[in-house]
DNA sequence: CGCAATTAAATTGTGTACAATGTAATTGTA
DNA sequence: TACAATTACATTGTACACAATTTAATTGCG
């Protein structure tokens, strides 16, 4: 029988399994200056963004269910960075909101991208075709 | 100031991440038929294509340390599929190799990822372009 | 040779991930 | 309006992932 479709290098799951994994890690010291983990920052990013949010609404943006965010949302509230709080109107959700003291570290954040985008050696180009290739592959597979 | 750049879909790194957990998922059910995590089947693919490999060498080749490679090696040794034992010429290595009971989980698992490829939506061309892209970027960050 | 430096694994500690289950609130319907 | 079904979040259990440290073996240099 032919084995090839077996080897690591047939395949396309493992190159953005050690990609993401890679440049993760390569975030690790500039998020370490603002005391986040990765998955801290991407939940930052979305409450940056919007104010507030349910962990559900957070759930669905970042692609993770309640067992991986409430330990990190909690963190986060130990930190000083989010408030959760229940919705007065439907006691089920649970609304997370940005302190003064998180929207003061969106300040020492907004250096991290800039950073990030020299250690990624790629054509602009390449970079819009993978983003678009990325995007594609993710709406497939809602 | 204008925080755009920390805007999620202004990323390169989330589609990434995403993407990566959203199709090991999709492995799950087919890996489940055949009893091994993703962690433990990128290991056993090595293992099949080489027969036998250091904990080092298996490292190298997964992006992974012996913190993250000793527990997934020592559950596939439990299951029967490896061998660990150490190098006679130098102790420090610890050799892993394939069991019979391995080589036959490779017959189980040959048709994994034609089934893989059936969950992945993109054109043949497009696959091509993520392929060399990944691979430029993790040549990259060595 | 003798011993400091290096190397390979294992261990420890922290933090995700996710399936499965539990719990409480809300909705929809007979 | 009861109450079954649904929904949102939390909890539990298993399995990574990785930095930092430890342990043991080997190498290289004076």
């Amino acid at each position: 029988m032919n084995y090839d479709v077996l080897k690591l290098e047939n395949q396309l799951c493992f190159p953005l399994y050690a990609c993401s994994k890679e440049i993760i890690r390569r975030y690790k010291p500039f998020l370490d200056d603002i005391d986040l983990t990765y998955t801290q920052y991407i939940a930052m990013m979305i409450l940056w963004e919007e104010e507030q949010a349910t962990v559900k609404e957070l759930g669905t943006r970042l692609y993770l269910d309640s067992g991986t965010l409430t330990p990190v949302l909690k963190k986060l509230e130990s930190k000083g960075y989010i408030e959760r709080k229940r919705s007065d109107t439907d006691e089920r959700n649970l609304i997370v909101s940005v302190t003064d003291e998180g929207k003061k570290l969106r300040e020492r954040a907004v250096c991290i991208p800039e950073k990030m985008a020299g250690c990624v050696n790629l054509e602009k180009e390449e970079a819009e075709q993978l983003y678009r290739i990325l995007y594609k592959m993710l709406g497939c597979m809602e």
